[in-house]
DNA sequence: GTATTCTGTCAACGGTGTTGACGGTAAATT
DNA sequence: AATTTACCGTCAACACCGTTGACAGAATAC
């Protein structure tokens, strides 16, 4: 935990809070989560996670720095999260999709976190494991250097910034997101054959394919290219 | 201009502000752009484009439902900027490419739009001026139906998750970056090969990686990916 | 010329993250 | 065991944020 910069750290004691709680870093952490876990995504503020813990807001102050530390220190948990129970199996490439998809699933729901550490590290011994991880497959595939660091970071950054995006939607009021629908419909609906003749030709199919999202087929695609460039 | 849902249109009158100015959703628009490209995103508020403009914060609310709705009228905005001069040469994944690349310019230029918008629908028209484009360039390597469909959507998805998640980084303090460029140092510059044999194995090279993006080397990949389909 | 609708202004609400002072309490020191 | 020290939970307050509803003047419509 040395390395998770910015979290207080230090012997704590056992001083009790008002309705009797003994605060801790892992303590606080658990009821983030768990309070985005059954109120949404919205329900996470200083505020209400005091009230979940039974303390004043501001003692969370006295073990993360900010809101950002806290996020970070919740992404690491995430992580490990995601990798609880996986068992490489004996294909490289379904592996890779395997991390994939269960780091998509755990950060699209906490849109907040995703968002805070798409493009960071959380410096927590949970990234390392998964990153060793994902170098061990491309090793597996034949890549090493310059061109397996490259890779990771690529497969990193791209199931990251599709978890934070996709996380962001879904997240959003259900009227809000059925009018992002909506409105797809209605610009694409009617388009004039004259003015955009490409995107008129595949409107019926453009309109169909409103709602669903292409992180599993983007993920085929960048899988499929470094599965042609191992060989 | 119909199908930009949530922008209050009508015919306008020619009542003049406190300060002389006469208000538009373009000039609000104008007003919202400028103001983040001289002071940072997160000088956009309505209260300082209130100011900017030298009228009362809430006039905007005449023009645009919500500053969720501004953002899709500056994303529209953008899409055309991006656009601007873009003239398609003879090779098509030249031309996905350069697209690509000017669409990450000026989202990752404007951080809370490019959020906003990034897995959404603006309903504009240069929205649809840029997907007949793409289309096209898909439909000339020998997509259609279905499948042109769905890699249009990658690809679009593709460029604005990760136009959004560098923006956001890159709009963070300078000190806020810095502490994450040092942690990710931290973090790997000493790693136990016990623990992560192949993490420690790249280590050096993963710290050398620590600043740079990897945008342009996931979208190689990809249309990489699209002409090896296409053959 | 009157009526109506538009639209900029104002005050206010409820929310956010964060800071600094205060004081009791547990641990460290003597 | 007594005293000092450092911690840390509490409280009040600051400076913001997006948004709403009432109000009134001004431009248009009749």
């Amino acid at each position: 935990m040395a390395a998770m910069a910015r979290v207080i750290e230090s012997r704590r004691r056992n001083t009790r809070t008002k309705t009797g709680a003994v605060l801790s870093a892992e303590l606080i952490v658990d009821a983030a989560l768990s309070l985005v876990g059954e109120h949404g995504a919205a329900a996470l503020s200083v505020r209400r996670l005091g009230a979940a813990i039974g303390c004043d807001p501001t003692a969370v102050y006295r073990y993360f720095a900010s809101v950002d530390a806290l996020f970070l220190a919740m992404a690491d948990r995430l992580i490990a999260q995601a990798l609880e129970g996986f068992e490489p199996g004996g294909d490289w490439k379904a592996n890779l999709r395997a991390i994939a998809e269960r780091t998509y699933g755990v950060y699209v729901a906490h849109p907040r976190v995703a968002t805070a550490v798409a493009s960071r590290v959380t410096g927590g011994a949970h990234e390392s494991r998964v990153i060793d991880l994902v170098l061990g497959e491309l090793h597996r595939a034949g890549f090493a250097g310059e061109q397996a660091v490259r890779l990771y970071r690529s497969f990193g950054d791209f199931v990251l910034a599709f978890s934070a995006v996709d996380a962001d939607f879904l997240a959003r009021p259900d009227e809000v997101r059925a009018a992002d629908v909506q409105r797809w419909q209605d610009a694409y609906s009617d388009v004039d054959p004259g003015q955009f003749p490409h995107l008129a030709a595949e409107a019926p199919i453009v309109v169909a394919h409103a709602e669903s999202s292409t992180f599993a087929f983007c993920l085929e695609l960048l899988l499929d290219r470094l599965e042609a460039l191992a060989a």
